[in-house]
DNA sequence: TCTATAAAGATGTATGTGCAACTAATTTTA
DNA sequence: TAAAATTAGTTGCACATACATCTTTATAGA
């Protein structure tokens, strides 16, 4: 957003990644996977995290708690995932992908890769850098900022 | 997102824009201001396009025309707009603010410049430029991969 | 050990979001 | 000018998202 001269770093950031994730879920869309964005990278997650709890994914996937434990349902629903609660804590769920959902996240996986691939070529490794970086900072900086409201 | 040392520029994205509409969300909330990142937003562009219709809002917001149809009707909901079907073409809706809607943006926008001027210091310019040309090229990128599919 | 606190999830509610399909109105074209 | 195509907006539907609040279970402290 730019009003008066004035540009919104937020704007910036928050239309980029609003076409990305468009981006995405229009390719698994095309090649019939049925899967959008969010549910991918869950999956992805877990892929590498196999049996992690809703706590966990909800730390690394930045979303509260009640957007994870309803993700979890929905794909929970499909089949892609499973629930099943601890033994050893009661109150915890383990989440583990089914063949099912390895096999949609083995099909699914090199369309997001070519996308991603598309995008580093399109800037240069100075810039990714400086990009990584300057992220770090914002991010730090919204940190902050909110611990002291 | 980091999967075996390969870092996906589109989990970058999207934690720093989500990062900064939940920070925003907060400002507005701690200092009682009944209105959330997206509306702001939508607000702030009337001020300066006002009678913009909905068309127009949807473009300048990248966002479907149904969800600015739904915008529209929660913030008429609130008395901070109004929705007057055009008499030229009565397809069309003019959007105007309400004397309450001028009312709130005045008061919210100082919390928001704050936090832009907070983000703003926290890089430097020649970052500041970076990200901007970097954003472009990927945003340009996307609209490409788009076309093709 | 009992109680107070904390932690993990689930539920109610509200908003944001897009696609497909639809209606109504206007414009283009045959 | 009448039919076809386009445009603006709405509605049905599904999913994403968070906050407040609640239940259940576990842990810490008196």
């Amino acid at each position: 957003m730019n009003f008066e001269g004035e540009i919104m770093i937020g704007a910036l950031l928050g239309r980029s990644s609003h076409k990305l994730r468009l981006l995405m879920d229009k390719v698994f869309h095309k090649n019939n996977l049925d899967v959008n964005a969010e549910q991918f990278i869950f999956l992805k997650y877990l892929s590498f995290n196999d049996g992690a709890n809703q706590q966990e994914l909800s730390v690394f996937l930045e979303r509260d708690k009640t957007t994870v434990a309803r993700l979890v349902s929905r794909l929970e629903g499909k089949n892609l995932i499973l629930k099943i609660n601890s033994k050893e804590d009661k109150r915890v769920n383990n989440i583990y992908l089914t063949n099912y959902g390895k096999q949609l996240l083995e099909g699914a996986t090199p369309f997001i890769d070519s996308v991603n691939e598309v995008l580093m070529n399109s800037i240069t490794p100075q810039e990714f850098e400086v990009l990584v970086s300057a992220f770090k900072k914002i991010s730090d900086e919204i940190d902050k900022y909110e611990e002291k409201l």
